[in-house]
RNA sequence: UGGGGCGUGGUCCAACUGGUAGGACACCUCACUGUUAAUGAGGAUGGUGAAGGUUCGAAUCCUUCCGCCCCAGCCA
C-alpha cells in the first residue's frame, strides 16, 4: 500500500497524502498531512508546530523569510485546529520522533475559537476534569496510544481464536434473567411492561452454541451493576468467552495461556511505539509466554499462610491475597481446584475430590487481578439441577440450559477474559477507566 | 454498602494558631531563526461545592447536605 501510493508520486509528480506513522518512508520527499495542531511553539521568526493525526505526531518548521503565506496563517493558530499540510518530510535529528516536516503550504480546515480555548493543555490535569472532557481527553497522545494498543489486544486475540479452530458468535444483550444469579443486573424496560436485563456474561448461551458449533467464542460488552469503586471496576466491560464442546479442564487452561501470551507479545510486536508513548517498562511483558505457573488453591492457602496472610481453606481469594500470590511469578498465574463452596453453580466438580470444582482464576502480575476466570462445566443433568437447587434458582427460567444436559450433553468447558484489565495490565495503566473509549462507572455515565 | 481522604479562578496548586484569597498554566500583546510542556517582558478575565451556625472577623472551626477519589466487599 505505501510502496503503491510512493510510486503513484514519483510517476506522476502528485504530492502523496500520507500518515504521520508513514513519514520515515518519504524522507526527502513534499506530501500532504491532514491532521490537528496539537501545539505551537514559537522562537522569533520560526514556528514549531506539531501536527497530530490519530497515527502520531510529527514537528512541522516553518521560517517567516522561506514561507511567509503559511507562516502567517500558522501564527497565533490555536490548539485542535485542524489543518492540511504541505511541506517536505526530512529526517532531523533536533525532532521529537526523528523526523519533520518542513512547511511549505497550510490549510486552515477549521480554527478553533480564541474565545473558547481547547481545554485539555499539555500540563497535568486531574482525573475528574479529565474524565468529563473524555471526548476530548482521547485526542492526547497518551489516550490514543492505549486505544491502539486496545485494538491490537482485540485484533491478537480474535487471530488467535480463530486459528484454534474457534468459531466467533454472539450472546444477546437482553436476557430474561441472572446468568449466574450472583451478580447485580441492570433492569431494563422492555416491550409491554415486561422486564429484562442486561447481560452480564455470554457464557450460558455460549455454551448452547457450543453444542451446535463445536468451538466458538464470543466477545461483546457485558453489564454488572455492582456498586464497585475501584481502579479495577467498570459497569460496562468486553469480555472474550470461549467455550467448547469436550474440552476439558486441562485443555481449557492451556487455551487461556495461549490467549493471553498471543496478546501480549501480539502487542509488543505490533504497538511498540505505542508503549514506548506510554513509558511501559516492556521487560516485564516480554517474558509473558507459555507456559505460566500453575498453582492448585490449596498450595496458594499455605503460599499465603507462609508469606502471613491468614487465609484457610473456603476463603475466596481478595485484592491483597492476588497481590502476595501474582508477585511470586513473573507472568501470569493460574490458580485451579477452588471450593465447590465459593465457585458458581455451573461448574464441574473435581471427580477424585468434589468438594473442589475444575475452576481456575489467572490473575496478572503487578497487581491487576483477575483477568480470567473459567471452569469445566457440569454436564450431567441431575446433578446441575441440584446446584441450581442448592443456589436457590429459579428452575423455570434456566430450562433451555437443562436442555442442553437433556439432548446430547459432552464435557464441555469456557472461560471468560476481560478486555479491560488484560489492556490495563499491559499498559500499565493507574485505572482501568482509560483503555475504554467512553468508561462507565457506577458514577459516570457522562460523555 | 462500610473505612479513609479531598472539594479554592477555565486548569494545577498555595494561603501559619481564624486576620486584606495568591501563584503558575491557559488566553491576548511584544521580543527572539532550532524550539522540545520553548523562554523573557507586559495585559485582561476570573474562585473558596451548598445551606446554616460560632466569631469583631471563616477557605480555615462546628452541623447537615452534595460531589469526587482511594481501599474493602462483589467480580472480569
Amino acid at each position: 500500500m505505501e510502496l503503491r501510493k510512493m510510486n503513484v508520486a514519483n510517476e506522476t509528480g502528485q504530492m502523496p497524502a500520507i500518515t504521520i506513522e508513514q513519514a520515515g518512508n518519504y524522507d526527502g520527499q513534499e506530501v500532504i498531512l491532514k491532521g490537528w495542531l496539537y501545539n505551537l511553539r514559537q522562537s522569533g521568526k520560526l514556528l514549531f508546530p506539531i501536527f497530530r493525526d490519530g497515527t502520531g505526531i510529527i514537528q512541522g518548521v516553518c521560517a517567516l523569510k522561506e514561507n511567509p503565506e503559511a507562516f502567517q496563517s500558522l501564527k497565533g493558530l490555536t490548539q485542535e485546529s485542524s489543518v492540511i499540510v504541505t511541506g517536505k518530510i526530512r529526517a532531523e535529528k533536533r525532532a521529537p520522533g526523528g523526523y519533520e516536516i518542513g512547511v511549505s503550504k497550510i490549510q486552515i480546515v477549521q480554527k478553533v475559537p480564541e474565545s473558547t480555548p481547547f481545554p485539555i493543555q499539555l500540563k497535568e490535569h486531574g482525573v475528574d476534569f479529565l474524565l468529563d472532557q473524555r471526548h476530548l481527553w482521547i485526542r492526547t497522545p497518551r489516550q490514543a496510544a492505549i486505544l491502539r494498543i486496545r485494538a491490537e489486544a482485540i485484533r491478537a486475540a480474535r487471530e488467535f481464536m480463530d486459528a484454534q479452530g474457534y468459531t466467533l458468535t454472539d450472546a444477546p444483550m437482553f436476557t430474561p434473567a441472572a446468568c449466574e444469579g450472583t451478580s447485580t443486573l441492570f433492569e431494563v424496560n422492555y416491550i409491554d411492561d415486561q422486564k429484562a436485563y442486561l447481560t452480564q456474561s455470554g457464557q450460558l448461551y455460549a455454551e448452547a452454541i457450543a453444542m451446535a458449533l463445536g468451538k466458538v467464542y464470543t466477545f461483546g460488552p457485558t453489564f454488572r451493576a455492582e456498586r464497585s469503586k475501584t481502579r479495577r471496576h467498570l459497569t460496562e466491560f468486553w469480555m472474550l468467552e470461549p467455550e467448547a464442546a469436550y474440552v476439558e479442564f486441562e485443555e481449557i487452561m492451556t487455551l487461556g495461556e495461549g490467549l493471553v501470551s498471543t496478546i501480549v507479545q501480539g502487542v509488543l510486536k505490533n504497538k511498540s511505539r505505542e508503549l514506548e508513548t506510554l513509558k511501559r517498562d516492556t521487560t516485564k511483558l516480554e517474558h509473558v509466554k507459555p507456559p505460566f505457573p500453575r498453582i492448585s488453591y490449596e498450595d496458594a492457602v499455605s503460599l499465603l499462610n507462609k508469606n502471613g496472610n491468614p487465609a484457610k481453606f473456603g476463603d475466596d481469594f481478595g485484592g491483597d491475597e492476588e497481590t502476595i500470590i501474582s508477585s511470586s511469578f513473573d507472568r501470569p498465574v493460574l490458580i485451579h481446584h477452588y471450593p465447590t463452596s465459593i465457585k458458581a453453580f455451573y461448574m464441574q466438580p473435581d471427580a477424585q475430590r468434589p468438594e473442589l470444582a475444575l475452576a481456575f482464576d489467572m490473575i496478572a502480575p503487578e497487581g491487576y487481578g483477575e483477568i480470567i476466570g473459567g471452569s469445566q462445566r457440569i454436564h450431567d443433568y441431575d446433578l446441575l439441577l441440584k446446584r441450581l437447587h442448592e443456589h436457590k434458582l429459579p428452575e423455570e427460567a434456566f430450562q433451555w440450559y437443562l436442555d442442553l444436559r437433556r439432548y446430547g450433553s459432552v464435557p464441555h468447558s469456557g472461560f471468560g477474559l476481560g478486555l479491560e484489565r488484560t489492556v490495563a495490565w499491559i499498559c500499565g495503566t493507574e485505572h482501568i477507566r482509560e483503555v475504554i473509549p467512553f468508561p462507565r462507572m457506577i458514577y459516570r455515565v457522562y460523555p
